[in-house]
DNA sequence: CCGATCTTTATTTTT
DNA sequence: TAAAGATCGG
């Protein structure tokens, strides 16, 4: 064993102490705590190894779950490169991959049918409105996303309807809405997102063999990025662990940032108390950034309080010193941006290894501009993903229909696509004979037999698409639906976007060819389900040459040479949003902190001082989070003299004016225009008012007026015609 | 059933 | 601003 253990073995070489003794140890629970750039992955996948070449568990011994497909691909990959290890068969996956492959297998304990489909987000929020229609239930009082979040919100606390109550009418009305949204997926044979984690908590919970078979199977149950989990997630984990099994988690809790989606930074706490785990193991040692961009994120993430503590280092030097610039405007700071990319890509850095960062999508519109005028090329990450677009849609809603016709969502999508001559009428008919017999849409389809000879022809249209796919590689059962189904002709027609929306069907075609099922009679059911559990990637692939641009979310887990971040003022990032309690400021906190600390040489802080916002210009305060930055870790740079500087801004090192001097300066430019607030006017249209409040600069001043018959409106006086009065 | 027009609203997002 | 949803008219 001992000389296992010693770094001479390759495995364990070059691993740092702290490194090692996560990799090395013991088969018991431990709650790692992994600091950015520390090395997480590789001590995941290490250990693995470790414990795979050490004999201590065989390959069907091990469990390790990730959040995402890439992540869990990227273990695969690594461990595959470490040990001679069949990974495929191994139980290495996402939370809903793996819980989708118990249920597959044990699909009668959990009253599923074998063939089940997976409501994506979208899907499931099809499905309630649907449901809302049936019930008759107001949509305004209750919104589909309202009642989604609850729904979700309830299964990801592990709570079916039947074990709520509630005394006030409204959350009654959702309890209820819950129960039959539920009642309704059982019916048409699909399961949403947090079900497939449900179902399978519960199917063990109420297994009790079951459990302990595989109680006694997963002895090593390893977790990537802990601090994302759930309440259910973490149930489902201590199931499986139970009181003999080792929990091996890996998190940080500085990089907790999907609270907002119900992930439980507690459960680290809670796992270190369940599990007896004294102290976690610390990977503080970081392989990413320069000193002085690690030292300015630890002070940042320092103003949070309840954290577990940690302190980043490296041995690789200081680095430069960070650079922050302070722009007049929103455009101003996107040229000042596209100028220092510029410089960087003549010095030689990859547009590849630099990356803007922002905290919402609609910041990247006018960076996009400016880029578009640079003529730099650049990748933008989110957005529409492969399997969510329309066409994609449509076509796998017919593959749908064949494995399983009962699955009202996707009959509803394609009954009239392409037209066919089933309107709103026919199908108000057959929602309402469903409703009263309740069955499917299918099924009363079939019912009504040759009373519509459209829906007839539909069934038969399905039909016989299954019964001709029977025999065929699923390429060319996917190519059959888009053919037969009237699909590709439609598109063909389509002049506007139809080409694009052919090479997608194509596209789809070929990612059939190149599908492997695990069991080939299989093949649609399990590609359908690949198609729901991993919609794409946010073309995640790095490769071409261009500048990367993405919300502070999507660039976690990534790093690059250079990096900017955005936008960083109040109300913006920290989010206004999110200030209403300090546990949203928290959040935002750490959000900045995996901003910061993707960078391995070179970090921009960069603000404006206007910005158009829903279309109007605010004129927003610097984030709070650059002041948290230590001044003598930063380089100001001088904004460029270009539009005459209004107020000239006080110097950063000064302290920030509060929110009143701002206001009072945007009164004052309001003054200067020959308006002031308690002034009497009068409009073209409005008739007779007082001015309330002003805002703006320049020659884009907007009032705020009371008006005696129209009440109180914002005008801006670029467009609006006012005179005194 | 489609398009034009209006109204409303405005984080972050994986599975 | 600008995108999505609702409403209306043909």
């Amino acid at each position: 064993m001992d000389t296992l253990h010693a770094p001479q073995d390759p495995l364990l070489a070059g691993l740092n102490p702290e490194q090692l003794t996560a990799v090395t140890w013991p088969a018991k629970s431990a709650l790692v705590l992994a600091g950015a750039g520390s090395g997480k992955t590789r001590v995941l996948t290490t250990r693995i190894a470790w414990l795979l070449q050490t004999g201590q568990v065989a390959p069907s011994g091990l469990l390790a779950v990730t959040f995402t497909n890439k992540a869990a691909r990227e273990m695969q990959t690594r461990l595959a490169s470490l040990v001679p290890v069949n990974v495929r068969t191994m139980w290495i996956g996402t939370f809903h991959g793996l819980c989708n492959r118990f249920l597959r297998t044990h699909w009668r304990d959990a009253g599923l049918p074998q063939t089940f489909q997976i409501l994506d987000s979208a899907d499931q929020q099809s499905a309630i409105k649907r449901l809302l229609k049936a019930l008759e239930v107001s949509d305004e009082k209750f919104p589909p996303k309202a009642v989604q979040s609850f729904i979700n919100g309830q299964k990801e606390a592990g709570v079916r309807a039947d074990a709520l109550s509630a005394h006030d009418p409204y959350t009654k009305k959702l309890i209820e809405l819950y129960a039959a949204y539920d009642a309704q997926c059982r019916r048409e044979g699909v399961a949403d997102f947090a079900e497939l984690l449900l179902r399978s908590y519960e199917v063990l919970a109420a297994n009790r063999a079951l459990a302990e078979h595989y109680r006694a199977r997963f002895r090593h149950i390893l977790v990537d990025e802990f601090q994302d989990t759930n309440r259910l997630q973490y149930a489902w984990l201590k199931l499986l662990a139970g009181t003999n099994n080792a929990l091996f988690a890996v998190g940080d809790d500085d990089q907790s940032i999907y609270a907002f989606r119900g992930a439980e930074v507690g459960n680290m706490r809670a796992l270190m108390h369940d599990y007896s785990v004294a102290a976690p193991i610390r990977l503080e040692q970081n392989y990413r950034s320069a000193g002085n961009i690690l030292n300015a994120a630890n002070a940042v993430i320092e103003q949070n309080d309840g954290r577990l503590g940690k302190n980043l280092w490296t041995d690789a030097g200081e680095g430069e010193e960070l650079r922050l610039y302070e722009a007049y405007s929103d455009g101003e700071e996107a040229e000042f941006i596209v100028d220092e990319v510029r410089a960087l890509k003549r010095e030689g850095l990859s547009l590849a290894d630099i990356a803007i960062l922002y905290r919402s999508n609609a910041q990247s519109r006018i960076l996009e501009h400016v880029l578009v005028q640079a003529g730099l090329p650049y990748r933008i990450y989110g957005g529409l993903r492969f399997f969510e677009r329309q066409e994609i849609k449509h076509a796998l809603a017919y593959l749908r229909l064949m494995v399983n016709p009962d699955d009202d969502n996707a009959l509803l999508r394609v009954v009239n696509v392409p037209a066919r001559g089933i309107g709103a009428r026919t199908v108000e008919g057959l929602l309402a004979a469903s409703r009263e017999q309740g069955v499917t849409l299918w099924q009363a389809a079939c019912g009504t037999g040759p009373g519509n000879k459209k829906l007839g022809a539909f069934v038969l249209l399905i039909d016989k698409l299954r019964e001709r796919a029977d025999g065929l590689t699923l390429a060319e059962a996917i190519s059959l639906a888009i053919d037969e189904s009237g699909l590709r002709a439609m598109y063909e027609e389509d002049k506007k976007d139809g080409e694009e929306r052919l090479a997608n069907l194509d596209e789809l075609i070929n990612a059939a060819a190149g599908f492997f099922p695990d069991d080939p009679g299989n093949a649609l059911v399990e590609f359908l389900t690949a198609a729901a559990l991993e919609a794409g990637e946010h073309q995640a692939e790095a490769g071409q040459e261009a500048l990367q641009l993405m919300t502070v979310h999507a660039a976690k887990g990534l790093e690059f040479d250079a990096v900017f971040v955005s936008g960083l003022e109040e109300g913006l990032f920290p989010h206004e949003n999110s200030l209403a309690d300090n546990k949203g400021l928290q959040e935002e906190r750490r959000l900045m902190y995996v901003a910061m600390t993707r960078a391995r040489q070179r970090l921009y802080l960069s603000c404006a001082q206007q910005r158009m916002l829903h279309g109007r210009s605010s004129y927003p305060i610097r984030s709070r989070f650059v002041d948290e930055v230590p001044a003598e870790l930063v380089k100001v740079l001088s904004a460029r003299a270009k539009p005459a500087p209004q107020n000239q801004r006080a110097p950063w090192l000064d302290a920030a004016p509060s929110r009143g001097d701002r206001e009072a300066a945007s009164r004052r430019s309001a003054d200067a225009s020959g308006w002031r607030i308690g002034q009497s006017v009068e409009h073209a249209k409005f008739g007779l008012g007082v001015v309330i409040n002003a805002e703006g600069a320049g020659d884009d001043i907007r009032l705020q007026i009371n008006f005696a018959e129209h009440g109180v409106k914002w005008l801006d006086l670029r467009y609006a015609k006012l005179t005194p009065a």
